[in-house]
DNA sequence: CGAATATTTGACCGATGTCAAGGACCGTGG
DNA sequence: CCACGGTCCTTGACATCGGTCAAATATTCG
């Protein structure tokens, strides 16, 4: 809400993308990266808290990020907030925006953030022209359709402290691939209303199982973060099977 | 788990699909019907309560509902289920199984259900030569992600009476694309049973639940189906408003 | 008719929400 | 350096929504 979206001209070229040294993404064809190139038209960093993509509106562009960690929520009328689910470096934003009418939900940044930006308008030509590209696309949409599976579940079916267990463990699996270069990973960068929001929990009952989980020595609750201890004994908690893929795509 | 799924020798050509018919979906160019015909081999008819697709095995298809509904969902090991969504004519099943290693939840049949049956082995070859159907593939994931999105925010964050409003609504709204050629609309096929799994709630407390929407003259419960009488009145104590699309895509 | 599955209802219980208040920590301005 | 205000975290008391248990009543299908 807060929080001011400022243009960098610094900008990092696609041929030589950091995200690239990470092993945790597949490998690009030359012609691939070119086209990527120009499919990019520029980079937008945003503070901490601020928002990136507005729930009714219709975006002109679509986002990777390149570093930093965010949101997606949905809100009610009366204030209700849903966190659907998060974004780390990697993840694309917007790709719903991009092929409907209208954004169906928001995006805020949880840290400062860094992201590639790509015209909209251009998205048919890489389905034209790139078929790898465009099964990276969809392969993108159907993992985290996969994942919003996982969180229903959990949300449905979990008790307060499974959930808890369940998303941190989640987050801890995602923060493997926060880094750009494999430098050292830090903390899961939110506060206990973020979890409250996400798991459909009050803050209050949060909090009081999130001191469950410190209590086993599952967690350590800081400052404004979470450190996993004992993501295996999380995984247990909630059982939890994660299966996250060996190789995954970004554009 | 129960029922046999048995193929059926009769066969719809899909240049004279009767999906076509209704209004809703977009209509295709004749190289994209000609290359479906060649995609589909063949269709599955199933029983009500038939398992379609199991959570951790490797499909070697991908289907497209022709005709009558089903559901998908995950369960925990000590048998807790969540149905996370609900198919219906037009809807593909089984497109995160065909792109990854494996079905990461189950599908189960809710009516007596018709499917058209395509090879998983030569989807790349519709990102290969078909631009416009990758977008619709694509544009189908990211529909289903934001439905997904809406449920979440109703478990999550809606009470049992706005939670069964929408679940309903949402039902209703999809009803209306299941004939296939715009035959009498029934009533929603499902049992209370399910309903309770879509929403997070006891069966218990969803039969009070509903009673409570019925007791205001908003649905009907029949034998084992709902019928709707007030959508709009359903969609206000929800606070949920409808955005399905003028023209959907399907394959 | 009998068995299996759904729906309904009441009594009671417990997990989670609400309210209220205090403490810890941070950034800002004096 | 300190005071101050704003977030965030923590805790206890109490309220309530939804769960569990148990049993009766349809309804369908053999």
């Amino acid at each position: 809400m807060n929080g001011e979206n400022r243009k960098n001209t610094a900008r990092v070229a696609c041929s030589n993308c950091p995200l690239r040294d990470n092993p945790a993404f597949r490998a690009f064809t030359a012609s691939e990266v070119d086209f990527v190139s120009h499919f990019k038209t520029g980079e937008l960093n945003a503070d901490a808290g601020a928002t990136i993509l507005v729930e009714g509106t219709h975006s002109a562009h679509l986002y990777t990020v390149l570093d930093g960690w965010g949101f997606r929520y949905k809100i009610l009328e009366d204030g209700r907030r849903q966190i659907l689910n998060y974004v780390v470096p990697g993840d694309m934003i917007g790709l719903q925006g991009a092929l409907m009418e209208e954004m169906q939900h928001s995006v805020e940044a949880l840290t400062p953030i860094t992201l590639c930006v790509f015209e909209r308008s251009r998205i048919f030509s890489l389905f034209e022209k790139h078929p790898g590209l465009s099964y990276d696309l969809t392969w993108i949409a159907a993992r985290e359709e996969s994942i919003l599976d996982e969180h229903l579940l959990s949300i449905g079916r979990r008790s307060a402290v499974e959930r808890a267990a369940y998303l941190l463990a989640f987050l801890q699996e995602r923060e493997k691939y926060c880094s750009p270069s494999g430098s050292a990973r830090g903390p899961i960068p939110v506060t206990q209303i973020h979890v409250a929001d996400t798991l459909g929990l009050s803050i209050v009952h949060t909090n009081k199982t999130l001191r469950k989980l410190a209590a086993r020595g599952l967690i350590r609750w800081l400052d404004r973060g979470c450190e996993v201890l004992d993501p295996a004994g999380l995984a247990a908690v909630a059982n939890w099977h994660p299966s996250e893929p060996p190789k995954r795509p970004f554009i």
